[in-house]
DNA sequence: GCAATGACTGGTA
DNA sequence: TTACCAGCCATTG
């Protein structure tokens, strides 16, 4: 297992994660390299929440999880870390739209393994 | 316990 | 293709 129970998320702000954040950041650790994730499909596969609860989890602990794998289902990033995310991307070789700053979602859609 | 908030989504124009 | 609208639901004050 990638994540045990009793890890502890660096940089917590505020105290400790909920049971749905722990969920929703386990899932986001497990995105390959290269392939994302849309807030929709990360509630959808947890089956709980919306996209909203997945985007306020990043937004507290993204910090210790690749949360530049999980973009809008627009193909864009995170709003207010377009940049950093899309430089992350960049490095992975995700398929990007160059002049659009989107990603290609149709290529680098993650099944859920 | 109630109301407001938010790194969103899908449909319609 | 982009822009706007209403709905979504856990978390927070």
């Amino acid at each position: 297992m990638i994540r045990g129970v009793s890890t502890p998320r660096p940089g917590s702000p505020a105290g400790l994660p909920s049971p749905y954040a722990e969920r929703v950041l386990d899932l986001v650790e497990r995105i390959p390299p290269g392939l994302v994730l849309t807030y929709g499909d990360v509630a959808g596969l947890l089956d709980e929440a919306g996209p909203r609860q997945v985007g306020r989890v990043l937004s507290l602990w993204g910090g210790a999880v690749p949360w530049w794998r999980v973009v809008r289902a627009s193909g864009e990033p995170a709003l207010g870390h377009e940049a950093e995310a899309l430089r992350r991307l960049r490095a992975e070789a995700a398929p990007l739209l160059s002049g659009s700053g989107r990603v290609d979602l149709r290529r680098a859609r993650w099944s859920g393994s």
